[in-house]
DNA sequence: CGGAGCATGG
């Protein structure tokens, strides 16, 4: 192929000569302009053309797929007197890559190219478009009949078929087949290949597997085998393993790029750590690749991350346009300080709100308990922008409800998503589980529980815990079974269900048999709430024995939580001398949290000792500790109504206490009582 | 004379 200015010189000689090259000479100038993003030439070129074959006609097409001419390029399809396999693959990628929402119109022409025979055969061009672009839409269905013409006409051999069928089958979560596909192909693979299969195995959280794959062979690894294996790394949380791999990259001679940058930003933001987050905005300010959005977004949700806001804003500033992310991490930022109304401010400055930034709003809002805001919120943007809402953000709001413990919200959000027709997948359908099992409606859940077609980890451990939390320990250890038998591994948060089920009733045998399958059978080491748990369990038995021999037993060093647990174990077992010795403890590592000065004050009151009751109330106001006051609250209609001890400050408190009074004297003299609300 | 695959966000 020739070089640019070849082309250009060799044009500017046949015009001065009158010559007329030849058409393959001309469609080869097509290219090459069009290659280099000269369309406006490439397009005179086609105009002034005395004659044309289908290969002058796909140079043309190219030439405005790739400059994103979607209209141009139909117009030309639409005239081409004859279209081959590649004039369809030409507008089938072109829709399948563009940003915009076209992929259907890829799919339409894959579908007409179904009629015309032996002129446009889809081959393995077409067939490994196709399924780039089911990977990135997740349709596994279609993956799957994709996959199946593939092996029906002999295109399924190649390394690019290959690699393609491991990341669609990868990206549609499905790695039953990502592996079947592995083991079934050929011994060598290519360097695509090989990175598709690390990045397939990252994904599905196999490290060890992907590991493995990139150093068998490391001598052909390449700038994405190692932005796969850094990425792998920072989503599951090995921070530190992406930070070697960033260091050693640089050790190879291997140049980091874009890619590379957005790991390691999230990496930072990820520890939280503000010196690295810097060297790495340094590094890209000197590459000058900030208007990325993934990099700029990136580095705004480090210093946000950070809680320095300052330097968010300031950055925020600077970049244009101001994509959704960036946006969105700000206002994650400002809410995580509390800053609510800068949150607000921001939130309410974007005129293009999308579901990214509305999620951030409402999750904002959820995390600093203003749930009511947070509903008030969606109804709002729900009236005008219908079509805009995702599962994240439906995730958000249950996990509101969830916290308020109001279960009408979530019925009408569970109506909702009904209605809209939204994609119940598991992650979705474990966060309405756990609305109804927290709001207190475990027949709900179990309801909703039981419609999931499919059910991972996640949706049984939000299952068994609220059987724990109502108490249905028999229900809960018969789903950990059922659980097992489908070949789900259990991980940590599942036996704190499990155990917590235990604890309730005080089952001692239970529990401990539960605890100790826990790390022999399933190597899965102890956390403090585990620790917790057992020692809250031998507290509630009245083995206090039990509790202190186990407490003796703990490998990690005793906190908050588990320390917290046995001053319980100790007050209901009414050992006041032990107690005060793990108060001590208690304080020292937490003598900022007031809850704490509460708790063991109870204790005293409880055991009648109040001198001791108020040694401990004046050392926390020494402390300064605060504790969050108490409130109740009740979901009426539209409204939240929150009162605090002796609260007098609700507009209707006069008529609440009438009846409050009513319901007393009721309770006292033993009556039905009949009361008429508002 | 042409067309395809792997790595980065809530």
């Amino acid at each position: 192929m020739w070089a640019l200015k070849d082309g250009l010189k060799f044009q500017a000689n046949f015009i001065k000569c009158g010559f007329t090259p030849s058409i393959v000479t001309i469609n080869q100038l097509i290219h090459l302009y069009s290659k280099n993003g000269f369309v406006e030439e490439a397009n005179k070129l086609f105009d002034e053309m005395p004659d044309r074959n289908v290969y002058t006609w796909n140079a043309i097409i190219n030439a405005h797929t790739k400059a994103q001419n979607f209209s141009k390029a139909q117009n030309l399809f639409d005239a081409a007197p004859s279209k081959d396999s590649v004039t369809y693959n030409l507008m089938i990628s072109g829709y399948a890559n563009d940003e915009g929402c076209e992929e259907d119109k890829a799919v339409n022409l894959f579908l007409q190219m179904q009629h015309e025979g032996e002129k446009a055969r889809p081959d393995e061009f077409t067939l490994t478009t196709m399924l780039n672009l089911v990977a990135k839409l997740r349709f596994l269905s279609w993956g799957r009949q994709l996959h199946g013409l593939m092996v029906k006409t002999g295109n399924n051999q190649s390394q690019f078929s290959l690699s393609s069928l491991i990341d669609m089958y990868s990206k549609c979560r499905t790695f039953h087949d990502v592996m079947r596909v592995y083991d079934g192909g050929p011994c060598v693979f290519d360097l695509v290949s090989k990175n598709a299969m690390v990045a397939a195995c990252c994904r599905e959280g196999e490290l060890d597997m992907a590991e493995k794959l990139f150093w068998h062979k490391p001598e052909i690894n390449d700038v994405v085998s190692w932005n796969t294996m850094i990425a792998g790394y920072v989503q599951n949380g090995h921070e530190e393993a992406a930070l070697d791999m960033f260091k050693c990259m640089a050790v190879k001679g291997l140049k980091w790029n874009q890619h590379t940058l957005a790991s390691i930003l999230s990496a930072c933001s990820s520890l939280k750590s503000l010196k690295m987050g810097k060297q790495a905005h340094a590094w890209i300010l000197k590459e000058g690749i900030m208007n990325n959005p993934f990099i700029s977004s990136g580095v705004i949700e480090v210093y946000s991350k950070c809680g320095d806001m300052k330097d968010a804003k300031n950055v925020y500033k600077e970049i244009m346009p101001q994509n959704s992310f960036a946006i969105s991490s700000m206002i994650v930022g400002y809410s995580a300080k509390g800053y609510m109304t800068e949150a607000r401010r921001l939130f309410d400055s974007v005129t293009e709100k999308n579901s990214v930034i509305l999620t951030a709003m409402i999750s904002g809002f959820v995390k600093s308990n203003q749930s009511e805001e947070a509903f008030e919120l969606f109804s709002k943007f729900v009236e005008k922008n219908a079509e805009n809402l995702d599962a994240l953000m439906f995730i958000n709001l249950l996990g509101a409800c969830t916290i308020q413990a109001t279960i009408d919200p979530g019925k009408q959000i569970h109506a909702y998503l009904f209605r809209i027709g939204i994609e119940m997948d598991e992650v979705l359908i474990s966060a309405l589980v756990d609305m109804y099992a927290k709001c207190g409606n475990i027949k709900y859940a179990k309801q909703v529980f039981y419609s999931a077609t499919s059910r991972d980890l996640v949706l049984y451990n939000v299952m068994i815990a609220g059987y724990a939390h109502h108490g249905h320990e028999y229900e809960a250890y018969q789903l950990f079974e059922e659980m097992l038998k489908r070949g789900l591994r259990p991980d940590g948060v599942t036996f704190i269900a499990i155990l917590s089920a235990c604890r309730h009733r005080g089952l001692v045998d239970a529990g401990e048999k539960y605890f100790s399958s826990m790390t022999e059978d399933y190597a899965i080491s102890p956390e403090s709430d585990h620790y917790a748990c057992m020692i809250d369990l031998y507290g509630r038995a009245n083995q206090l024995e039990k509790a202190i021999i186990f407490m003796e037993r703990i490998p990690i060093q005793p906190d908050a939580v588990i320390l917290g647990s046995f001053l319980n174990a100790c007050k209901m077992n009414r050992n006041v001398e032990l107690a005060k010795a793990t108060e001590d403890k208690l304080l020292q590592i937490e003598g900022d949290n007031g809850a704490r000065y509460v708790q063991l004050a109870s204790l005293y009151a409880s055991e009648g000792k109040w001198d001791e009751k108020g040694r401990i109330m004046k050392k926390m106001r020494g402390n300064e500790a605060k504790k969050l006051t108490g409130c109740s609250w009740v979901h009426i209609g539209n409204r939240l109504h929150t009162f605090t001890s002796s609260d007098r400050s609700h507009s209707e408190t006069e008529a609440l206490y009438a009846t409050l009074k009513c319901l007393i004297q009721g309770l006292q003299v033993n009556m039905p009582i009949e009361i008429e609300f508002l």
